[in-house]
DNA sequence: TTGAAAGCGCTAACAC
DNA sequence: GTGTTAGCGCTTTCAA
């Protein structure tokens, strides 16, 4: 039923090699004659000819293929990643297969394995973060692999992520400068680069002001809003003099926001709040949220060049690591506070 | 170089058939040896054996792919779909392959037919809404297809949408209750089913209180912010006595929103907005907004499981049409205002 | 200038 | 029980 080569050939009245030179642009350096050219091309529009991708692939042991995967593709965060690549590839007439983790390795893993079984020429990863021997193991395989956001450091991987303890450090100086020294902490996922780089910029910024950690001043154990809102009712209770909060992420914000109104406690008026990540409507939010924002266009756009630059024939270029610039956004989410 | 059954049947002193069958679970039916069955596993588990995919594809004449077009992956919206389908997808060993179209039905149409060369089992289309004669090809052509959001009504095709009419009339029937009666519009894309039946539920409930539609209450171009933003500058220049504002988006609420500080015009006191479809965070606003919210997640499950059910080798279902509920929250940002 | 033939990696009749 | 063979649709030597 569908239109093959062969039969393109055949209603040409030539043979299937004469037509694929043809239709594949090689007319001139096998010399077809014009007519011949012009014939089958005709023919093959005529006919709706239009080549089978996976049996090409097979040929040409090139799928054109490039596999995505995050941990939640509704999180507008990768969402924009994915595009990124998206667009990028389809610039280049790659396609994008995409892949949702789940925040679960062991779900990323097996995806990985999938992707590599339909030979994606390039893998774009945002891993759930906690484990990384899949990753290089695809990298030696052969396989092109960037990583971006939860990256690794001192592994051997191309690696795009943004400036996660500068950011935090600002962000703790902004607070500090205010006069704030019982800071709450909104953790995300431990153990993952984001988070564990924000708290040693958390720590950092409090060590240059004399404070020390004080581990019952952190809370919460992933990147989504509920764990924001568990984090800041358990802080808030427990810890009445905390006069501000530092979300790492923006649904931890959100739900801190939540919680603090729960509990009667307005934020900016009695209680500070300063989000790691901006969100497109941050300064309409009740009170304008100030924010330490990440770029991600950027990082989607540079996770996507590398990986169309890694991409074969090409060389495999050198392993680099890259941190996009954060910036404070300030809004009206912080006030000074006195000490008696 | 990579390791191919044919290795593995030699590692394992058999031949490819019988590596295939023993691999393919296929060693009952074919009464291939306990023996043998365990010494090919076992060997293609020591040499890392994987099989390719596309050779796979090519041979059984079945991918295990899907195609998902939406216009903006970035748009939570679209974004959340894409991943209910990714989702439907993992679970049954289907990969899914991302286009976006960005908002340009040309741009749709050649992303289409990259997957159908792909020879992707099935579609996913939010189409960008303003042409759909390349969509019922494909459906003619023997591809599942199925439509989401921007539908297409009195074209046979299986389609999931909101109740877009219902929703807007809800919407006009709680701002007139509070006494508005000017009421400006700030519309998305022209053309499109949710723009054109959100216009038709507005004017079906001014039309239930005696109101006519005027012209020139109506603004914008476009589903997204600067829309919004631009077209309640105008409106609010030109329309001085308007009382509320009707938002077709959120995006578009958001630009309305950020004009009407711009103008001095306060939410909720100077001004009642209404949206059409939720954001997570639109309790959370700067005043919390009423919305008419989509059922997201609906959607997506709706139509992921509609193009699941449509693979071969099951039947294709009868073409259906969904029109999923949508339900007004209240919030603050609607206020009554008096006749003198 | 064109065609025949091999083969990418895999599966499934069909034969033994 | 197992092997031989054909062939999915395509590209590309190689020979004519």
């Amino acid at each position: 039923m569908p239109i093959t080569l062969r039969k393109v050939a055949e209603a040409a009245g030539v043979s299937v090699s004469v037509a694929s030179r043809a239709l594949n642009g090689h007319a001139k350096s096998y010399r077809i004659s014009q007519g011949t050219e012009e014939r089958v091309k005709h023919t093959a529009r005529q006919l709706g000819f239009r080549p089978n991708q996976p049996a090409r692939a097979l040929r040409l042991q090139k799928t054109g293929l490039i596999g995505v995967v995050v941990p939640d593709l509704a999180n507008p965060f990768f969402a924009s990643i994915s595009r990124a690549v998206t667009l990028a590839a389809e610039s280049e007439d790659y396609c994008v297969i995409v892949g949702d983790s789940r925040e679960d390795t062991r779900h990323e893993i097996r995806l990985l394995k999938q992707l590599q079984d339909r030979q994606v020429e390039a893998l774009v990863v945002c891993p759930v973060g906690q484990q990384y021997r899949h990753l290089l193991e695809i990298q030696q395989h052969g396989t092109p692999i960037v990583l971006a956001d939860r990256t690794f450091p001192h592994v051997e991987l191309t690696q795009v992520t943004s400036q996660h303890q500068r950011g935090a450090e600002k962000a703790m100086r902004l607070l500090t400068s205010h006069g704030h020294r019982v800071i709450g902490v909104l953790q995300g996922l431990p153990g993952t680069l984001p988070n564990t780089q924000r708290l040693q910029g958390h720590r950092a910024g409090l060590k240059r002001v004399g404070i020390a950690i004080d581990p019952t001043l952190i809370a919460g154990h992933n990147f989504n809003e509920s764990s924001g809102y568990q984090a800041t009712r358990a802080l808030l209770t427990q810890r009445p003099d905390i006069t501000a909060l530092f979300a790492l992420s923006t649904p931890n914000a959100m739900g801190g926001l939540r919680a603090a109104q729960e509990m009667g406690r307005k934020v900016a008026q009695d209680l500070s709040l300063i989000a790691f990540d901006d969100s497109p409507y941050a300064d309409l939010m009740q009170v304008p949220l100030t924010t330490v924002c990440q770029d991600v266009e950027q990082i989607g756009q540079l996770a996507a060049s590398l990986i169309m630059q890694a991409l074969p024939p090409h060389l495999p270029p050198s392993i680099t690591r890259h941190d996009v610039q954060v910036r404070v956004i300030q809004r009206d989410s912080i006030t000074k506070v006195f000490h008696s």
